[in-house]
Parts: structure tokens; sequence; C-alpha cells
DNA sequence: GATTTGCTGACCATCACGGTCAGGAATTGC
DNA sequence: GCAATTCCTGACCGTGATGGTCAGCAAATC
């Protein structure tokens, strides 16, 4: 598995405030029983992606979360950065610590290729 | 980390056979100092991509690993195949019977496209 | 027959991930 | 002020994949 579901959840769960009359908020015991998400474990992920500010949450009766932005303004990557999750292929990439080939690591520049290429179409894809 | 370090380790491999005299058998010792694999690591690395009909090994005296076909003809999926990872982003691309949401669930399409996005990236890049 | 080298399978430690739980803090309505 | 509701936070846990090691056997060469 590539992505985690973390990240799977997060995105149904942007895609169901998406789609919600705007403004109006979700309880995470809606959410998780309208999208198949554990309710506990979905309390982490919107506290992660409250705090991304991608998010916007209310405690007492009626409260719940909301999109804190449009929908279109959402994308992928955005998610995946406010869980924490990197795309780069290995760790040496980003780190340059390690890779004691120097010159001969061509990979390098290829697998800097890949996470590149990936996020420039998560990127492209918004919750809208 | 998205690519196991397994996978970076064969690739490592197959460009260091690539690029030595054709024809001639490198031990897992040379390869692995060259390379900075460890060696009992690699040997199992190298067992895979044998069953794989990528490379051909001897044993003995003298022998070792070569390359089974031209660089050119190899590609990162194909070692990402003999390895046996999967580049799919979810469990349920490709399985199908895990969602439930039917038609609600258009990040399964959304998650197949990154999939085929990646796989023909990586099936671009030859080992030459 | 000895040496070299690969093959195989067992084994292990660590860590990320998916998930749960309990206690506390806001907010609302009465 | 009190109770109910709902989020927040941090601790906790089991499982599985991953990275890695080791030992014993099998083949090939000299």
């Amino acid at each position: 598995m590539l992505i985690p579901m973390k990240v799977d959840y997060g995105v149904r769960m942007l895609v169901y405030l998406a789609r919600r009359p705007e403004g109006s908020f979700a309880s995470t015991a809606e959410i998780s029983s309208a999208r198949h998400v554990p309710e506990p474990y979905l309390l982490h992920i919107c506290s992660e992606l409250q705090k991304a500010g991608i998010i916007e949450s209310r405690r007492g009766p009626q409260g719940g979360h909301k999109l804190a932005k449009p929908a279109d303004l959402i994308s992928v990557t955005d998610v995946l950065n406010s869980l924490d999750y990197s795309l780069a292929p290995l760790d040496c990439v980003g780190d340059a610590e390690e890779c004691k080939l120097a010159g001969a690591c061509a990979q390098r520049d290829m697998w800097g290729d890949v996470e590149r290429l990936l996020l420039a179409h998560l990127d492209s894809i918004k919750i809208s």
C-alpha cells in the first residue's frame, strides 16, 4: 500500500464535507458512519487536518467539522502534508547525508523525478 | 519512504552489473562492497532477481551474477515486480471487494490513475 | 577433495501503521 | 449553574512489513 489509510480517510472525509450544505458542521459520528471510517481514528485525523487549517471544528452540541476553505483550493497534497506523510521515495532523497556514493548515484535524481511527478499530479487533484 | 530499500539495492546492483565488461560475473562480495549494500541481504535480492529472469548466476569459483538481458530492456518496474512490490496506492484498488461505498467512491478511480501514472513512468526508466 | 561462491530457509529487532480508550475541555441549552 | 454534547489530547496496543543476519547445504572449479 503506497498510500496510508489515514490519507484515504482524510480525503473521504473532506469530500463528504464538501458535499454538504455549506457552512454546516458535521460531527465525527455522522462522518464516520457515512464513510465507514472508525470513529476514534477519525478524531485524530480531524485534529491534524484542523491544525493544518484545512477544516474548522467547533465543540459542543451542534458542533463538528467543516471545510475551512473552498473545496477547489484543497489538493490531495495538502492532505498528505497535513497528515505528515512524505512522498520521498527514499530517505536519502532530500537528505543527501546518507548517500556516500557521490557521483555514482544517478538513482537519486531518478527517484527525485518520481517524487516531483507524483507531487505534481496529486497537487492537481482537488477535493471538488 | 515510498520505495523500499530492497528495490533501491536491486537497482543499484543492476546498474553496477550493466557497467561491467559484458558477460563477466560479479560476486556478491564485490557488488556489496562497491555499492554499499549489506552482503547477506544482497544474496536474497539476487535470488529473487534471478528467479525473475533478470540476472543469471553461477556458483563456484569465478562465479557470481550478470545481467540476463540487455540493460536497456530492464525497467524499474521489472525490478519492482520481481521483488514483489505492488504500487497499488490502496488495497482496494484492484480488489474491489472492500470498497463498500459503491458509486460514492470516486477515489478509487483517482488512486488508480496515480498507480497507472507511476507505472508508466517507472516503466520508461531502464537500467541503461 | 578442497575451496569458492550461490541458494535456501530460519530467525530476529525495529518501527510505522491502524486502531482503541479514557479523561479533560469547550460550547450549548435549560 | 448544571447537564448534555462534542471535540481534543495523549497514552496505549497488536500486527505486519521491512531491513538485516546467520547457518547449513549445493554446485562448480581447480
